[in-house]
DNA sequence: GTTATTTGACCTGG
DNA sequence: CCAGGTCAAATAAC
């Protein structure tokens, strides 16, 4: 895989992290609220990894292309009103974001995701959910995610097959406020707030009939770690903070900004490059 | 009233 | 033509 040198420094200092907080999470598991904390940075940081992977080969064979499609034209038409050139971006993927599937048996992954459809698959018990991110038209997010039960599991053993396609390159306002100061060279971006005061209101978007009910309990998952919050009223979204050029940045776009979305929960990370380019 | 989900139709690539 | 992916009207939930 060719790494682009920007994506070998964040990979290097993502891999560290990950092991520096691995070292303490055996110092501190005698402290359960601390352990359930370190599960979690844990599991950011091997999501991040996975989401610089996915990055670096989007750097390596179509660079962002993805961003920008879709948006307009298509969808339900009865007959006598089609036939607009505004189709000539077809709507069906084409493989050229990046894809990564996991296997999990929570649909929470911390993410806003909205559902847009449900389909039967052939020769699949199961149908497959398709979603969006909730920000793909506010904020021009790509990301997609697609769930499907596993056709081994059980009625008691809920699993599913997770394909998340593209990055986020949304923040969601509500749960990571972003604050972005400049430093010598480099620009310091803080994720927050921080895991001691804040209260998780993700809304993730939960598969209906079809999945049937999509557990959220019980960790263990290969993935996940649930968050222990429990959804309350929709938080007031505060206005979304003037992130500058951050999220288009090239720097940042490369991979999507996924990795650096790990970062939050207080969780801060100098880039060791200049983000203006 | 607003937002999210459901679901059948529509569309495209193979 | 078929299977998979997406749209958007209808409906449900808040």
């Amino acid at each position: 895989m060719a790494w682009p040198p920007p994506l070998m420094q964040v990979m290097d200092d993502l891999i560290k992290g990950q092991e520096f907080a691995t070292q303490l999470q055996g110092l501190l598991r005698d402290n359960p609220k601390v352990g359930l904390l370190m599960d979690q940075i844990l599991q950011r940081f091997s999501r991040a990894i996975d989401a610089a992977k996915a990055g670096a080969g989007e750097w390596s064979s179509d660079v962002q292309s993805e961003v920008t499609y879709g948006g307009s034209g298509g969808g339900k038409r009865k007959s006598g009103a089609g036939g607009d050139s505004s189709r000539g971006a077809c709507r069906r993927r084409t493989q050229q974001s990046s894809v990564v599937t996991k296997t999990m048996n929570t649909l929470d992954d911390g993410q806003a995701w909205r559902k847009y459809g449900q389909k039967y698959i052939h020769n699949s018990k199961h149908p497959r959910a398709y979603f969006r991110c909730t920000h793909k038209y506010d904020q021009q997010c790509a990301a997609q995610r697609q769930v499907q039960r596993c056709e081994d599991d059980d009625d008691d053993k809920d699993t599913f097959r997770v394909t998340y396609i593209g990055v986020h390159t949304c923040r969601d306002p509500a749960a990571a406020p972003v604050h972005v100061t400049r430093t010598a060279g480099c620009h310091l971006i803080s994720f927050g707030p921080t895991p001691t005061t804040t209260t998780s209101t993700t809304t993730t978007a939960q598969v209906g009939s079809g999945l049937q009910s999509l557990k959220r309990e019980s960790g263990g998952d290969q993935e996940e770690v649930l968050s222990s919050s429990t959804p309350a009223a929709t938080p007031p979204a505060p206005a979304w903070p003037d992130l500058g050029d951050v999220t288009s940045a090239p720097h940042c776009c490369y991979a999507g900004v996924d990795f650096l979305e790990d970062y939050t929960q207080g969780l801060e990370y100098i880039l060791p490059f200049d983000l203006d380019g």
